[in-house]
RNA sequence: GGGGCCGUAGCCCAACGGCAGAGGCACGCGGUUUAGGUCCGCGCCAGUGCGGGUUCGAAUCCCGCCGGCCCUACCA
C-alpha cells in the first residue's frame, strides 16, 4: 500500500489532515492532562475541589464495564462503548453537570497466568505493561477521563477492599425474618441466649456460626475443570457442559469450596429489577436465571422409610399424582428399594432386571455415564426404572409407586417429584412409556385433543377442589395440606449459591486462615491487604482436559513459607494455614465502580459523603446507582448479577446508602467485521481482498469467500484504533464510530467508508479556518434567516439526540448544518461558534482548536452547551400536502398559526377539480403536517 | 420445545400513526490537478421480508408466515 506522502505541493498548507489532526489531538491531550480538565470534584477528602465550577452542581456517573487488558490491546470495535460514553460525559458537563467518568481495569485473570506459564514472566510485569499499553491507547482517543480515579483490581490498595468487602460478607448473616444481612455477632447474640450454647465447645459453635455465613465453606457438587486446573461456577459453564473460557469439559465432582450464599438473595435480585432503567431482554435474562417458582413442599410417606418430599408449583393437581420420581443420584433412594419387587410389580417397570437393587444401579450407572450432550439428544425418549418402594399419595391414600428417572434433576427443588401426567407433558410421556395411570384434574378447554393439559379449567377429579380455577385450587389444597401437616407453600429458585474459589495464582487471596481445628477463621482487618506471595511457580496445575478423576491443586499451597503462618488472633501466637485458594475474576468488578468514587480513600472503601453524592438515591424509592451504565450483553447474568449481589450486602450492613449499584444499563452493540477465506479455507488478509462487483470478492485476482463475525487476529481481519488515528486522527475515529448506527446495534467495520466521516471535519475546519492562510475564515455579519432557523433546528435536534445517546442522528444533523454552511460561502460567527460547540463532545480535539480559533481562551469543556430558541424553531409558512383518498392531489401553504378553519378551506380549493363537485365526507387537519380528505 | 430482538436503496443507517430519506459509503458525471489520488459540486438508487387486519392514513399498531441473530432448555 502506498503510504500518503508528506503533504503533497496542492494541498492547501492549513488543510485539515491526518497530520493536521495529529499534531492537534496531541497538544489538546496534553492540555488536558495538565489542566486536570476532567477531574471531578468531590463533596469531601482529597478529591474534593469547592472552587471547581461543577463543584456541588447536579451530578452524573457515567460508567463502561471495565476492560480486562489483554495482550493483543484493542481493535476498533473495543472502545465503541467507551467513545459512547465519553461523548455523552462531555455532553453532560457542557449542559451542566458535574459528571464523573474514569476507566479501570479488571486486570486479575487467566490470559495473564497463562502467558506467565508460556514465557516465564510474572503475571504481574505482564498485567501493567498490558494496562500501560491499554491507557496509552485510550489516552490516544482523547477520552475524557478523570485518570486521577482509575484502578487496576491488581494493585494492592484495591484487592486490599476487595478482601475487606470479602469479610463483611463472611462476617455476616442472612436474617430471614427481617429480609437482610446482619452481622455475625448478632447472630452469636441470638445463639448465646440459648443456655446450651454455652456448653458446646468452641469449634462447636464457631462451626455452627459459619454455617451461617454469607460465605462459607461446603463440601458440595462443583464443577471441576481439569483442562483449566479450576473450579467453575454455574454461570461460567455452557448449557453443553463446558468451560465458557477455554471451552474444556466439566465434570460434577464434589469438592470443598468456598461459596457465596447468593441464594439468600433470590427474592430481592428479582423484584428490585423493576426499580431498574435496564433493557428487558437483560431483565429477563436475570429473572429466568434466578428462576424463582412458587407452589409447595409436599412429603409423600413411605413405608418403613422417611418421607419422600417434592416441590411442585401445582400443588392443585395433587388428586393426579400417580407416581412419583426421585432423581437417580437422590441420597434417599438407597433406604427406600426392597429386597424384590412387590407381588405384580410391572415387567416394562423392572428394566428386565431380577431385584430393584440391580434395577437401580444399572440405571444410575448408565445415567452417569452420559454426558450432558448425550442426555439432551435422550431427552426424547424417556427412561426410569421402578424402585420397588411405594409411598402415599397423603391427599387420598392412593399408593403410588416410585420411580427413578433421569428427566427428574437432582439439583433442582427436592430432586424428587409427584407426578401428574394429566397436567405435565413430561410425566405424561413417561406414564404412556410406563403404562402408568393417568387422571385429568383439570377439565380441558372444549375441543382438546391433545394429551396433558396444562392450561386454565375448573378442577375435576380432586374431591374437595372440584370445580376450583387452577389459583383457588391451589390456595385451597395448601391450607389444607398445612393444616394437615403434610406440607407447606413454598419457593424454589433454579439460582445456586456462588461457588466462589479458584485454583489460580492470579488472583485476590482469601482473607482467611484455618486453625488447629480445621475451621476457617477470618483475619483481622488490620492485617489487611493480604498480598500474594511472591513464588518460584505461579502455574495453576492442570490436566488432561477430560480427566474427570483429577483434582485441584492450587498454586499457592506451593508457597509452604506463606501457608504456615505463626498469628495472635486473639488467643496467643499460634500456627495457622492459610486458605490457598484465591477469587474468581469477579470479585474485583462487584464493587470497582465505588472505588472510583473515592480512589485515594486509606480509610474507608468509599466515604459515605461521596458514596451518597455519586450514587445515593436521588428520591425516594430511587434504588440509587450509577446514571449510565454502558456494556455488552454478554454479561447479564455473570457480573451484572454478581454486583447486585456484593451492593446489597454492603447496603444491608449500612456501607452504601443505594441498594442497586447500576442504575441505567445500556448495551452496546458490537462492531464486527468481513473476514475472507480462499478455496483451502484459509484466511485472506481482509485488506487485500478486492470487491470486483456487489458480493464478488477476489484475493490477487482469485475468487474468495467471504464471512461476517468477530475481528480477530487469527482471522486476518483486525483494524486498530492505533492505524485510524494515524491514517485520519482520532475524532475522525470517534466521528465514524459514532456515526455507523445507533449505540445497542452491531454493525460491520468498513475502512473505506471511514473517510465520510473525515470530509466531514474537513468542511467544518474550512468553514472557520482559511486552507490557504490559517487565518480564521469567520465573519462577523449577521446569518441569513434560513441559516439562522437551521442553526436553531439543529441546536434543538442535536441536544435531544444526545441525550438520548443517539449520536448518529445528532451527526446527520451536524453534517446538514455544516454543508449548508458550505453553501452559503462565508461562515456567520453566530453560526460558527454554536457549530463548534455541539462538535466537541464527539470531535473534542478538533472543536478545542476552533474554538481557540475563535478568540477563546482555555478549554470549551465548560461552556454551556448551546440552547434553541422557540421563537426560532417554527417556520412563517407551512407547505400541507393534500391528500384525498390517501393520495397526494396538491399542496397549499398557509401560515404556521393559520386557524384550522382557514387550512381546511384553502385545501378543499385546492383540490376542488378532484373532488369534481362531490361533499367530502371527512377533513382531517394535522397541524404541520398535512390535511387528509375522505371523499 | 420455550422466551426475546431484528428485516427500509448495492452497503451502514433516518423517518411523534401523517408527502418513505436525515447523514455516510459505494457508484456515475462535472470542476480542481501534468496524471492518479485528494478536495469541491451535482446526480443516481428503495416503496419498507411475505400475507392479512385496524385506521381517513401503516415502515411504524395487531395477527399469521418466511429469514437472520441472541438467551434458555426435561426447572417439576
Amino acid at each position: 500500500m502506498s503510504e500518503h506522502a508528506e503533504t503533497p505541493a496542492d494541498i492547501p498548507p492549513y488543510r485539515y489532515t491526518a497530520a493536521t489532526a495529529n499534531a492537534i489531538e496531541a497538544h489538546w491531550q496534553d492540555f488536558w492532562q495538565e489542566q486536570g480538565t476532567f477531574h471531578a470534584p468531590n463533596p469531601v477528602g482529597p478529591l474534593a475541589d469547592p472552587a471547581h465550577p461543577r463543584s456541588g452542581a447536579p451530578k452524573q456517573f457515567v460508567l463502561d464495564m471495565f476492560p480486562y487488558p489483554s495482550g493483543a490491546g484493542l481493535h476498533v470495535g473495543h472502545p465503541l462503548g467507551f467513545i459512547g460514553t465519553d461523548v455523552f460525559a462531555r455532553f453532560q458537563r457542557m449542559a451542566g453537570f458535574n459528571v464523573l467518568h474514569t476507566m479501570g481495569f479488571d486486570s486479575f485473570g487467566l490470559p495473564a497466568e497463562q502467558y506467565a506459564v508460556q514465557t516465564g514472566t510474572h503475571p504481574r510485569i505482564t498485567t501493567e505493561r498490558n494496562v500501560e499499553r491499554y491507557r496509552a491507547q485510550l489516552r490516544m482517543l482523547g477520552l475524557g477521563h478523570d485518570d486521577r480515579r482509575s484502578v487496576a483490581t491488581t494493585d494492592v490498595e484495591f484487592y486490599r477492599w476487595t478482601q475487606w468487602i470479602f469479610l463483611q460478607v463472611f462476617n455476616s448473616w442472612y436474617d430471614a425474618e427481617q429480609g437482610k444481612a446482619r452481622p455475625i455477632s448478632e447472630l452469636v447474640e441470638k445463639l448465646a441466649a440459648d443456655p446450651a450454647w454455652a456448653a458446646k465447645s468452641a469449634t462447636e459453635q464457631r462451626a455452627i456460626i459459619n454455617e451461617h455465613r454469607l460465605a462459607y465453606v461446603s463440601e458440595a457438587p462443583v464443577n471441576w475443570c481439569p483442562g483449566l486446573g479450576t473450579v467453575l461456577a454455574n454461570e461460567e459453564v455452557t448449557s453443553d457442559g463446558r468451560s465458557e473460557r477455554g471451552n474444556f469439559p466439566v465434570f460434577k465432582r464434589s469438592l470443598k469450596q468456598w461459596m457465596m450464599r447468593i441464594t439468600a438473595y433470590g427474592d430481592r435480585l428479582i423484584d428490585d429489577l423493576d426499580t431498574l432503567d435496564w433493557p428487558e431482554p437483560i431483565k429477563a435474562m436475570q429473572r429466568n436465571w434466578i428462576g424463582r417458582s412458587t407452589g409447595a413442599h409436599i412429603a409423600f410417606p413411605v413405608d418403613g422409610a422417611d418421607p419422600i418430599r417434592v416441590f411442585t408449583t401445582r400443588p392443585d393437581t395433587l388428586y393426579g399424582a400417580t407416581y412419583m420420581v426421585v432423581a437417580p443420584e437422590h441420597e434417599l433412594v438407597d433406604g427406600i428399594v426392597p429386597a424384590a419387587w412387590p407381588e405384580g410389580t410391572h415387567e416394562v417397570w423392572t428394566g428386565g432386571h431380577d431385584t430393584p437393587a440391580a434395577a437401580v444401579a444399572a440405571y444410575r450407572a448408565e445415567a452417569a455415564a452420559k454426558t450432558e450432550v448425550e442426555r439432551q439428544a435422550d431427552a426424547k425418549v424417556k427412561t426410569g426404572v421402578f424402585t420397588g418402594a411405594y409411598a402415599t399419595n397423603p391427599v387420598n391414600g392412593a399408593r403410588v409407586p416410585v420411580f427413578i428417572a433421569d428427566y427428574v434433576l437432582a439439583g433442582y427443588g427436592t430432586g424428587a417429584i409427584m407426578a401428574v401426567p394429566g397436567q405435565d407433558e413430561r410425566d405424561w410421556e413417561f406414564a404412556e412409556v410406563f403404562e402408568l395411570p393417568i387422571i385429568r384434574t383439570v377439565q380441558p378447554t372444549e375441543g382438546f385433543d391433545g394429551k396433558a393439559f396444562t392450561g386454565e379449567g375448573p378442577a375435576i377429579n380432586s374431591g374437595m377442589l372440584d370445580g376450583l380455577g387452577i389459583a383457588e385450587a391451589k390456595e385451597k389444597i395448601i391450607a389444607w395440606l398445612e393444616a394437615e401437616g403434610h406440607g407447606q407453600g413454598a419457593v424454589t429458585y433454579r439460582l445456586r449459591d456462588w461457588l466462589f474459589s479458584r485454583q489460580r495464582y492470579w488472583g485476590e487471596p482469601f482473607p482467611i486462615v484455618y486453625g488447629a481445628d480445621g475451621q476457617a477463621i477470618a483475619l483481622p482487618e488490620s492485617m489487611l491487604p493480604l498480598e500474594l506471595p511472591e513464588v518460584d511457580d505461579f502455574s495453576p496445575k492442570t490436566f488432561e482436559p477430560d480427566d474427570a478423576t483429577s483434582s485441584p491443586e492450587t498454586p499457592l499451597s506451593r508457597a509452604k513459607e506463606w501457608v504456615e503462618v505463626e498469628l495472635d488472633l486473639g488467643n496467643g501466637p499460634q500456627t495457622y494455614i492459610r486458605e490457598t485458594n484465591t477469587m474468581p475474576q469477579w470479585a474485583g468488578s462487584c464493587w470497582y465502580q465505588l472505588r472510583y468514587l473515592d480512589p485515594t480513600n486509606e480509610q474507608a472503601f468509599v466515604d459515605p459523603a461521596n458514596e451518597a453524592y455519586w450514587v445515593g438515591p436521588q428520591s425516594a424509592g430511587d434504588s440509587g446507582g450509577v446514571d449510565l451504565y454502558v456494556g455488552g450483553v454478554e454479561h447479564a447474568v455473570l457480573h451484572l448479577l454478581y454486583a447486585r449481589f456484593w451492593h446489597k450486602v454492603l447496603f444491608d450492613l449500612g456501607h452504601v446508602s443505594s441498594f442497586e449499584p447500576y442504575h441505567r444499563l445500556f448495551n452496546q452493540g458490537y462492531i464486527q467485521a468481513y473476514a475472507y477465506k480462499d478455496d483451502r479455507g484459509a484466511y485472506i488478509p481482509a485488506e487485500e481482498v478486492a470487491e470486483e462487483q456487489p458480493t464478488v470478492f477476489t484475493w490477487n485476482g482469485e475468487k474468495v469467500n467471504r464471512e461476517y463475525g468477530k475481528m480477530g487476529k487469527s482471522l486476518k481481519n483486525v483494524v486498530t484504533p492505533d492505524e485510524m488515528c494515524e491514517r485520519y486522527g482520532a475524532d475522525t475515529f470517534r466521528v465514524y464510530e459514532m456515526s455507523m448506527g445507533p449505540l445497542e446495534v452491531s454493525r460491520p467495520w468498513e475502512t473505506r467508508a471511514v473517510v465520510g466521516a473525515y470530509r466531514f471535519l474537513q468542511r467544518v475546519w474550512r468553514t472557520v479556518v482559511d486552507e490557504q492562510t490559517g487565518g480564521v475564515a469567520v465573519v462577523d455579519a449577521p446569518a441569513s434567516d434560513d441559516l439562522r432557523r437551521l442553526l436553531h433546528r439543529t441546536v434543538a435536534g442535536v441536544r435531544e439526540d444526545m441525550a438520548a445517546l443517539r449520536f448518529n442522528t445528532a451527526i446527520a444533523k451536524l453534517i446538514e448544518l455544516t454543508n449548508a454552511l458550505t453553501k452559503a460561502g462565508a461562515t456567520p460567527r453566530e453560526i460558527a461558534e454554536p457549530l463548534v460547540l455541539m462538535l466537541a463532545p464527539i470531535a473534542p480535539h478538533i472543536a478545542e482548536e476552533l474554538w481557540s480559533k475563535l478568540g477563546h481562551d482555555g478549554s470549551l469543556t465548560f461552556v454551556d452547551f448551546p440552547v434553541a430558541d422557540p421563537a426560532l424553531l417554527t417556520a412563517d409558512l407551512v407547505t400541507y400536502p393534500v391528500q384525498v383518498n390517501g393520495k397526494v392531489r396538491g399542496r397549499i401553504e398557509v401560515a404556521a398559526d393559520a386557524a384550522e378553519a382557514d387550512i381546511r378551506t384553502a385545501a378543499l380549493a385546492e383540490v376542488a377539480a378532484t373532488l369534481a363537485g362531490k361533499d367530502p365526507k371527512k377533513v382531517i387537519v394535522v397541524p404541520n403536517r398535512l390535511v387528509s380528505i375522505v371523499a
